[in-house]
RNA sequence: GGACACGUGGUGUAACUUGGAUAGCACGGCGGCUUGCGGAGCCGUAGGUUGCGGGUUCAAAUCCCGUCGUGUCCGCCA
């Protein structure tokens, strides 16, 4: 049997609702909805009152018009003398009201240590989206502009809420939307001698540093028109400059890659633009739409011509003509042309199988993990991309409105809600400038790029780890390095909450001492030392009934209860959608590691070394697999 | 004008979905101890009217109403 935090709660809470249906009989008539209630009032309390907490008397109470103190008195100590109780379970005393049940440390740490260390990086894995597709977009940059780092929250958001529902049993196919047809690639088109070639520099920068020459120069020679009939010739998916941009494009996006790979990042597959053009799945959608009679053609008023769709909650008083216009979103303008909307709602419709149309796919790029992306295209073969159950996008809170919007018509037309939008907040680098640079990816604002802000890591990390008081000749340096970059830049983007802001402070991001990256990864490689100076780094390490027998109510079950709480915690951050979840939780296990190393000696103490040992080995797991989610590579050695 | 998000000690934040015991953690501050299974660590301590005001409740950071502040968004654009 498998013994977790999920587990003892629920046999908790079967007890609580046995012990209630026996003496409360008459006062709650309906225990199946008060069962609810019981599952709620379970918390995990402060150490010196429990290992979990019921406050269901303080509900009781009230119903039995007795004091809550009473009836906890009453129940706790029903279940304290019942000769069926569970094994694991020490004590149930209440007290103030509550009811406090404290484990046998024993037996729930053989559970959780024998568990962990024979499932390994299995363990704390969940099975709540078994049999369930989901289709994770992100980071869907248009392709005229290396990643800057807020593309790079959001590539680091896609990535890690992939595999946290890979961890939860979900199918994940990681995807990317490219909108080689958008006005910023016309904007290319039309400046393309601008673009300087034979270049050393990586194509993105270059379309990017081009990028902002040819935007000023639009803007000062008035040539919004000439765009505009680029523009419209590019919809032709067979017109030479569709051809054109769509090359530029899939040179730059492969050059996004590098920047995607450097961090660990890697998609199942890209979606383009002009392929959903030429699949004509706008057409198909549209169809859909009007067959449906969910969109009209607008013959009168300010929308004459479009093809329009009701936005019920957009205008809270629909009661004048004026205002009724107000709640209405256009698809097709009175010229023909699709709204994003429009393009945004039938792309949806593919991702969740609505409307049937089956692209060709290609051999897009391979990625350093071994993994084929594939890319839609007109040649080809097609595959089993699409067609989720749900889709998730990653988009930033500036759009919130148009996603709302989305997930407001999708629920309409599929009766269920199956769109999810993570919103995340902007991010700032504390200094602002990268020093002797001008990077000028957004407007004015310099800021830094996603290789730039890796690229200057890795200067400091370096300098850090080759800075060391003793020469290091047993790593090698340059990886290492590479590695705690990453970590400090990944651990401070992904531990912040998605929908706050995130400020970038490069010293936080570094301090080894507390609440960073590379302290998490310290704290592995600490381990895997104490690990190999016991002498059993490579092998399973066997506890025996005594070994479990010495655990305290110290830091050692302390670890064993955060082990134990690993499902729960895998579970919470994919209903959530929080890698933060996951990143507090590997602070916490690190923060109470260092604690328990500390005062609980692992190599001297004969007595208690096979268990401190077993406990070190645990610990090296459970950081290992909740790093893993969070996308932080370990080292042995740092 | 409307919509959404955020507001918790000096700083960064947790708990808010599902109301429960003394608002948890880290950094920084102050005092003491210690030289390590690896860059210091450990122990103690100070610091909060959870933006403000009301309401519901035995119980509110949490729910409801109002209000203030900050940010974002509101086109036949993408």
């Amino acid at each position: 049997m498998l013994l977790n935090s999920i587990e003892i709660k629920r046999k908790f809470e079967e007890a609580l609702a046995s012990e209630i249906r026996k003496s409360f009989s008459e006062t709650i008539t309906d225990l199946n909805a008060f069962s609810e209630e019981i599952h709620n009032s379970i918390s995990t309390p402060r150490p010196e009152q429990g290992d979990l907490s019921s406050s269901i008397c303080f509900a009781l109470a009230k119903l039995a018009k007795k004091s809550p103190t009473a009836i906890a008195h009453e129940i706790s100590s029903k279940l304290e003398a019942d000769p069926e109780k569970e094994d694991f379970i020490s004590r149930i005393k209440d007290e103030n009201g509550y009811i406090n049940l404290w484990l046998d440390e024993a037996k729930y740490s053989k559970h959780v240590l024998e568990a962990i260390l024979s499932e390994k990086e299995k363990y704390g894995i969940s099975r709540i989206g078994s049999g369930r597709k989901v289709i994770i977009e992100f980071p869907s940059v248009n392709p005229n502009k290396p990643w800057h780092i807020g593309h790079l929250r959001n590539a680091l958001l896609g990535d890690s809420i992939s595999r946290i529902f890979e961890a939860n049993s979900y199918t994940v196919e990681r995807e990317d939307y490219i909108d080689d047809l958008g006005l910023q690639m016309a904007e290319i088109l039309w400046g393309r001698d601008k673009i300087s070639d034979g270049n050393a520099k990586k194509y993105d920068t270059l379309l990017g540093e081009a990028y902002v020459e040819i935007n000023k120069e639009i803007t000062e020679k008035h040539a919004e028109k000439d765009i505009n009939e680029i523009l419209k010739r590019m919809e032709d998916t067979s017109s030479s400059e569709s051809v054109e941009i769509r090359k530029i494009s899939e040179k730059s996006v492969k050059a996004q890659y590098l920047t995607a790979f450097s961090y660990g990042i890697y998609h199942d597959v890209l979606i383009w633009e002009s392929d959903i053009v030429r699949e004509k799945l706008l057409k198909r959608a549209m169809d859909f739409l009007d067959e449906k009679k969910i969109t009209q053609k607008c013959t009168e008023g300010k929308y004459a011509g479009c093809v329009i769709i009701a936005d019920k909650e957009g205008s809270k008083h629909a009661s004048t003509e004026e205002e009724d216009e107000e709640s209405r979103k256009v698809l097709i303008r009175s010229n023909g042309v699709a709204t994003y909307l429009a393009k945004d709602l039938a792309f949806h419709m593919w991702k969740l199988g609505i409307i049937d149309c089956s692209f060709n796919y290609s051999e897009f790029i391979v990625q350093p993990n071994g993994k084929e992306a594939y890319t839609s295209s007109e040649k080809g073969k097609p595959m089993n991309f699409g067609n989720a159950d749900i889709a998730i996008n990653i988009i930033g809170a500036a759009q919130q409105h148009p996603q709302n919007l989305l997930k407001r018509i999708f629920e309409e037309v599929t009766g269920e809600q199956r769109i999810l939008h993570l919103s995340y907040g902007e991010v700032s680098v504390k200094g602002g400038t990268l020093s002797g640079r001008k990077g000028g990816w957004i407007g004015t604002t310099k800021s830094y790029t996603a290789d730039s802000l890796l690229a200057e890591m890795e200067k400091m990390t370096f300098g850090i780890v080759s800075d060391a008081k003793k020469p290091r000749t047993d790593i090698d340096m340059k990886e290492v390095s590479h590695k705690v970059a990453l970590a400090a830049i990944k651990f401070e983007f992904l531990k912040t909450d998605p929908e706050k802001k995130v400020l970038f402070e490069w010293d936080k991001a570094l301090d080894l001492n507390s609440n960073s990256g590379p302290y998490c990864m310290y704290m592995y490689a600490r381990a895997s030392r104490i690990l190999e100076r016991a002498g059993i780094d490579k092998e399973d390490i066997l506890l025996a009934e005594k070994d479990f027998k010495k655990i305290t109510r110290g830091e050692d079950f302390t670890i064993i209860k955060q082990i134990g709480r690993m499902q729960e915690t895998v579970e919470k951050a994919c209903r959530e959608y929080k890698p933060s979840i996951i990143a507090a939780y590997v602070m916490e296990l690190s923060l109470i590691f260092s604690n328990f190393y500390e005062k609980m000696p692992v190599l001297s103490g004969e007595e208690y070394r096979n268990l401190r040992t077993g406990i070190v080995m645990a610990v090296k797991q459970a950081l290992f697999n909740m790093l893993c989610l969070i996308n932080i590579d370990t080292a042995e050695r740092m």
